[in-house]
DNA sequence: GTTATATTTTTACATTGTAAAGATAGGATG
DNA sequence: CATCCTATCTTTACAATGTAAAAATATAAC
């Protein structure tokens, strides 16, 4: 039997995506190479070819583990608002999905495939299949089902373009970012009932 | 006078940065790199030094051109939807902004910073905020200037926000793109109208 | 204790960005 | 017209990266 852990190193394979996510924070992204993660993991440079085929594809096992905590975010948002209209539950998630992007820039540009050298790993597609029916199941509580889809590429588009365009720095200075934030939820909302 | 033309190459800079633009739109964004693009514009590879003072300095100002041309095609659909209402033009504006964004996707990822080996040049600077000028001139005529800045990031959020979910993969495959783009321009002018 | 195998290191190579030194050609100056 | 000057381009060089293959090593199974 191969148990996969306690070889050598332990479970290098679990150092080196902390490794990966701790440089993701620290450095600019450029410089978050392989060997980098190898060296802050304290392994030689090739020796995360056995756990990850590519550094693409430790880039999106990362990403992968990003999903499940945004998921976790929302819905952690959502249960705190269990007791309010599903409007305010909605607007809710939205802050919380602009302070994850806020708090981890890094993985979140991971997340949402802005950085070129990335796999579509099968736990990246199953997190991030994940997010979008968290997503429509609370846009359905508001339009219905069947408009639930029309809704959720609705309110993701509206709240992922205001994280992109923040961190991206394409605003100018003169808008007031916190006060926009929420007058941005307000006119999300009201697009959405609408639909 | 150092006229910049036609010393050894003619314009060197100018084809530097058609190679670039042509190379963005061939290749994946890894393979697009200064030694690549020199050996398009037939020249070894030092010589974009002289024009550019690093690989990024020279995405920075085709990010630039892209900016100019994006000002360009949505000044045509504002101009082609003269005689309408303000919110058919903003509609016509955004589809031209989701058409540029499918046409030009390496430049228009660019455009929006979400490469990360790219310099703000000062050219990209000024004509990201005409685009944003432009927008909220637009958004103006519906809401009023007082509340421009605050309609214009939630118009721009919204198409932007659906443009990057599009081209990064991260909506389900049942979703029905093009309904939901019109659904989308429709609810992103609803709730502009709320503000 | 021996052997097989998964794991890691060593070594190697092509490619990249960037810097510095050398070559070259166009324009200015006499 | 001859000469120098300087912007432009090429050659050469170096450190860093991703990835592959060969060599070494530690664990598990027997």
């Amino acid at each position: 039997m191969t148990t996969p852990k306690s070889y050598h190193h332990g479970d290098l394979r679990e150092q080196l995506l902390l490794a990966g996510e701790q440089a993701l924070a620290e450095l600019p992204i450029d410089d978050v190479s392989l060997r980098e993660i190898a060296r802050r993991a304290g392994v030689s440079h090739a020796a995360p070819k056995h756990h990850f085929t590519s550094l693409a594809n430790l880039l999106g096992e990362i990403a992968g583990r990003g999903f499940q905590k945004f998921v976790a975010s929302l819905t952690m948002a959502a249960e705190a608002s269990r007791s309010q209209t599903p409007e305010n539950r909605l607007i809710a998630m939205g802050r919380a999905y602009l302070r994850f992007a806020e708090i981890n820039p890094a993985v979140y540009s991971l997340m949402f495939g802005h950085v070129a050298n990335m796999s579509m790993t099968p736990a990246l597609t199953k997190s991030s299949y994940e997010a979008w029916t968290q997503l429509e199941n609370a846009v359905a509580e508001i339009t219905g089902p069947a408009r639930a889809a029309a809704g959720a590429t609705h309110v993701w588009s509206s709240v992922h373009g205001l994280s992109m365009l923040k961190s991206a720095g394409r605003l100018p200075p003169h808008v007031p970012l916190h006060m926009v934030e929420e007058e941005n939820l307000q006119m999300m909302v009201v697009g959405l009932k609408a639909l």
